[in-house]
DNA sequence: CCTCCCGTTGCACACGTGTTCAATTTGCAC
DNA sequence: GTGCAAATTGAACACGTGTGCAACGGGAGG
């Protein structure tokens, strides 16, 4: 016994009228007399048939209405609502999301995109990885969307999403020179990606123009442990003032060893700025002053690039906001 | 001028054999010779040749080897932290992850995992939500693998995956009870998973045979705020001397209105327990006591769910730790 | 040299759909 | 009733692939 999946033609044959009419049934704005319509649903629901969306698209010229997400650290809290804000938007615009997961940052993600491209995606979007300018060429090629979302500046052939981190670097020294800080502490992880250091070296020269003195941190992943190394390794000179965690992941590490290894009062001992404004920023225990920035200008800026067809490159701007709550001496 | 992806026909004529040389090339265990091999891989790299993967489905009788991922709140540290390994250890397996969002826990999921068909996907994995039993049938007679994670009980056609909630329950009110706790709150959310309820329902009943008195709140959805709004709400009783939040997410935004908002001392006014470890339990601000799931065993009875053929439903168990941290008296 | 067997190759079919094109029917005005 | 346009319908093709089947070729054994 093999358990055959029903077909278009089964149910032509049960409705008794040609396969093209189930097919137009189900195609919107095709040409059906009523009567037939009604005959195909009925048939199509006692055989409890379904459009196979794989030969669909064969058949279309062309992609199919797949995109593929790349990332990383799925897990972590920020991309983890990247992700479920853009899954959702995606699957609310008739979008299917073909989710590729890599094991690490520092992955190569070009098998991940090749992958991609045997499904005839629509678009490629990608959180982190930075993808080989021969995997540009080729998604030119295909004609295949390519979204960069806090990657490469110097990609020409992609659309570029970027958080305006100029600007966040700016309102977070802003904030804590007016807070009278001197001597700031420059925390960012060791991946090195281009985002993080444009927010670092934007933060160091405000600072450093205003006569104050930076001191810069670079280690480890992007994560809650290597903020809290930080912390330990950075705090114990007396001095520092303030500290600028280029993310909420490493501002929350960061300000756990302040407050419970190193016994130092936040905001009164020393000031902290974070940025992204993860869910946790907001807890009670940490209150953390941080730069958010707009999820919903992210995501409708992704589904717009998804959209737009054309070979015009897009570059978006995700405008930032300086959130005050309480890690910043007043 | 039309943008045509390349053909196997294209390779096998750039390469001078047939089309099925280049065919079974790509695929592992056919009888090619090498040297035709080597020139169909020389042309195909030439002309950037990819294996479209729809009309690979297509032709293979059955499914794909796509996989539908079903889930909710994918932003919250636990189903992120889940997903996150799982999409890993199916790209690991070499199949893709096709990922529904579903807005809200309470949305019905039915159309979400219709969509799925669709895709014939090979299984369906639900993280969230409860599938219709409608549903339920459809997946037997398309011969799709059905797996539910932490949902509901009576589902027989179902692959399941279960948390030790009760033993998770029971190790809890141990801790508790050792602590010498004898008024305990008992806090879940007000959407009434299976699992939460169960979870609640065991640590009620042993502690309530020991002799201790419990307190329950059931309302919101399972988040901080909610946490936040139990404590509040809760903690005007002096008496109380323990808590069990049923999710680690509760569990911070309780701890968060005793320290911060009800001016207690944790643990010695009062002890918390959680469940599910999240990366946050352990995040120096919390040192969270909870019951942890081993994320390893969740995410292999997933993957050997979606390889076991066969009608014989699985039942697995995920087995649960005590995490003794410093939020119980000692 | 003949026979048998095995590895390789190409042809043709199947998979399930959307769509063009011509044929047919319907509707309508005269 | 008749002519014409519009709406509907069905047959056939295309999409890109894997594979069964038969044909072919070569080497080993007799």
């Amino acid at each position: 016994m093999t358990k055959r999946v029903v077909n278009s033609s089964d149910v032509a044959k049960l409705a008794g009228v040609s396969r093209s009419a189930v097919s137009r049934t189900f195609t919107p704005g095709a040409s059906v007399s009523p009567e037939v319509r009604e005959k195909v649903l009925k048939a199509a629901k006692k055989l409890g048939y379904r459009v196979n969306r794989l030969a669909q698209t064969l058949n279309a010229r062309g992609s199919s209405n797949l995109v593929g997400v790349v990332g990383a650290n799925i897990g972590m809290p920020f991309i983890a609502k990247q992700l479920d804000l853009l899954s959702l938007g995606l699957l609310h615009k008739g979008l299917q999301c073909l989710l590729l997961n890599a094991a690490d940052a520092r992955q190569d993600i070009a098998p991940l995109i090749e992958l991609i491209f045997e499904f005839r995606a629509k678009a490629i979007v990608v959180l982190s990885g930075e993808p080989p300018n021969a995997i540009l060429e080729e998604c030119k090629r295909r004609g295949v969307k390519l979204i960069l979302i806090n990657r490469m500046m110097e990609a020409t052939d992609a659309d570029l999403i970027l958080t305006d981190d100029l600007g966040g670097a700016r309102l977070a020294a802003e904030e804590l020179l007016a807070a009278g800080c001197r001597k700031i502490a420059v925390v960012t992880s060791g991946s090195g990606t281009p985002s993080q250091q444009r927010r670092a070296a934007e933060f160091c020269r405000i600072v450093n123009a205003a006569g104050g003195e930076t001191l810069d941190w670079a280690d480890g992943p992007t994560s809650y442990e290597t903020g809290l190394a930080a912390g330990r390794a950075l705090l114990g000179d007396r001095s520092l003032d303030g500290a600028f965690c280029v993310t909420d992941l490493l501002a929350t590490g960061f300000l756990d060893a302040a407050r419970h290894e190193m016994g130092l009062r936040v905001p009164e001992d020393i000031s902290i700025v974070g940025f992204d404004d993860i869910p946790q920023a907001s807890w009670k225990s940490y209150n953390l002053t941080t730069i958010a920035q707009s999820f919903d200008a992210l995501t409708d800026a992704v589904l717009s690039a998804v959209d737009h067809e054309g070979d015009i490159v897009e570059v978006s701007t995700i405008p930032v906001q300086l959130i005050r709550r309480n890690t910043v001496r007043a």
